[in-house]
DNA sequence: AATTTCTACGCAAACGTTTGCAACATTTGC
DNA sequence: GCAAATGTTGCAAACGTTTGCGTAGAAATT
């Protein structure tokens, strides 16, 4: 039954010698003699002694936390990325405290006042997509906090930044889908608001340049969530000139893709190829499965939280602003020829 | 730039007033005068006085930060429930800190030792598939942390669980493919060491009986990843009597499914009905949408929490050990009958 | 005028650690 | 045989709070 952790005085007080003695001795100073330190290790591994954390933070004003702040848990990239640092953080002895932003400007600055006062050593942060004014980051800094933004990053504040490699990856699939013959390549985007979604519609652009084909805004909407694409795909469909290709700016718009595509009589991909953007769990379930842009979600939030803890451990070495890059990766599967 | 944040006894040494006074008249204590009230809280809210929460878990031995231990993050289902849980979490003033084990015993036990080393105030924790000792979670018993099992329970511990009602679930989702015309319906499960994988078969076989129809192990294989689907999927399509329905232990199954029997010439749903569980994104990728059992897991993650957090309020009341159960709800869509 | 009652505040202990310094005993060196 | 060096331990302060108790001065009661 629940006896209370026991503690240093506890120790000190059965072994009949002083709390200062205890401490040495758990910690393996030289000064102790080897005969005391025998019998305090012991007596606290036998009754399973703990140094609690919180005194010890209360020293050192520090409580080896690291806050994540993410827009949406349940999402196949935040989930990698979550993932990915959880294993990192644990691998250092970190914990991790997370705050979902639900894509809410308000939650994220309540999640960064959370965050501060847990006393976290640093904070990972993605943008909410609604997010226009960032204050509470600068705050964050005022603090004295590490601050490492990924994916989603916010270019106003002076800090460091891992984020996917967007342009090239969508570059690439571009390419990739020029070299096989399309023509005439939809771009299924997302609104204005977001570096990324801005970065992959250059990449495409500069693609189709590069290969001598026309950009034409009528064939690049908005359109990044399954609703918008029953409503925005058949369209394309019934032109007179229709789109040869689908690239996709994420897995879930692409799946529906195939399937409008599909139910207009049209046949994936020997009429029209279809990409998408993340390489979730989705692109081998749809028929037939999805080309797409592998988005190593896991491997960015290990390297987010590897450079946060960098800073954490080697606080003099003010190097200024660290950017990292994580490559993305082409993963051909049948939705394109 | 980041001044170390402000104390009691700074703003004590500010308005030369005790440190006493200090707290009390932040904390609206009828004793101290309204006159010094309004200096304090003046001075306090101009710097950004926040009280730190190392020194507060001192004093209490407690943190307000609750200890999640989940199998694996990437996972539709476990993030929703991480996410409910974070919802509801943030909702009543709690941290949440998560640890993954990965489906992996030795990481479920360091689990629980770093969360009670953290001195979170309480554990919810949902079992990985290997484990098949229990002696961590009865030491987080013994330490008088409260425990809620989510999801995939332990029996052998004595404490509170919240769980998905798999049995009705699978029963209701068997009965239905049966309403529908299935003959010979085929049961894709999970290995025999986590409870939910059983109640889900009973449910199937317990529906069959009740329609007077046979329970034939020969078509209850072990499947639960995609590398699985495809060795037996093929195998059972090229039997003599094949079945003309598979309900599937996950969404991913149940998907590898649906392709795998179109590449054999037969239709969904009009040769084979496929059913799966979960209804996570993938329900919508595939073509014909999947028929599935809403596992619920947000709402599951958030009446856990609830619980958990009630047993932490009242911890007087021990009121035995509370036993949750989730209903499912079948979604049907087009891959059934 | 002497006593009691308020009012408003301060002192100090406590939570569990770490750590600079002092103190003591023992050995060493001359 | 005495000082110095060495080896081992304890004391006490500090981290930032909260809170029981004590107390000064003022007001109210005799």
């Amino acid at each position: 039954m629940g006896k209370k952790q026991i503690t240093l005085k506890d120790i000190a007080k059965a072994l009949d010698i002083s709390i200062s003695t205890v401490s040495r001795a758990l910690k393996d100073l030289p000064e102790i003699s080897e005969e005391t330190k025998i019998k305090v290790r012991k007596f606290a591994k036998e009754h399973k002694y703990k140094p609690n954390v919180l005194a010890l933070g209360l020293r050192t004003n520090t409580n080896n936390t690291i806050g994540i702040i993410i827009p949406e848990i349940v999402h196949y990239f935040f989930s990698s990325v979550l993932s990915g640092m959880q294993e990192e953080a644990e691998k250092e002895d970190y914990n991790i405290i997370i705050c979902q932003s639900n894509e809410d400007q308000l939650r994220e600055v309540k999640a960064t006042q959370i965050l501060l006062s847990a006393k976290v050593c640093g904070i990972l942060a993605s943008l909410s997509k609604t997010t226009t004014e960032f204050d509470h980051f600068q705050e964050v800094i005022d603090n004295d906090t590490p601050l490492v933004f990924f994916d989603r990053i916010c270019t106003g504040i002076n800090t460091d930044k891992v984020v996917v490699d967007d342009y090239n990856g969508s570059y690439n699939a571009t390419e990739y889908l020029i070299s096989t013959g399309c023509k005439r390549i939809a771009f299924l985007g997302a609104g204005p608001n977001l570096a990324i979604s801005n970065n992959r519609r250059m990449g495409y652009e500069d693609a189709l340049r590069k290969h001598g084909m026309p950009v034409d805004k009528t064939i690049m909407p908005i359109c990044d969530t399954i609703s918008l694409a029953k409503e925005v795909v058949p369209e394309l469909l019934l032109r007179t000139n229709r789109p040869d290709a689908f690239f996709a700016i994420n897995d879930e718009v692409a799946s529906s893709c195939i399937n409008i595509i599909k139910s207009f009589g049209y046949h994936v991909p020997q009429d029209i190829s279809v990409c998408g953007f993340t390489n979730g769990n989705i692109a081998e379930a749809t028929d037939p499965s999805l080309t797409t842009v592998d988005q190593r979600g896991h491997e960015l939030g290990t390297i987010a939280m590897e450079l946060l803890i960098g800073r954490l451990k080697g606080k003099e070495k003010k190097e200024g602003v660290v950017n990292k890059i994580i490559r993305t990766k082409l993963i051909v599967r049948e939705s394109t020829k």
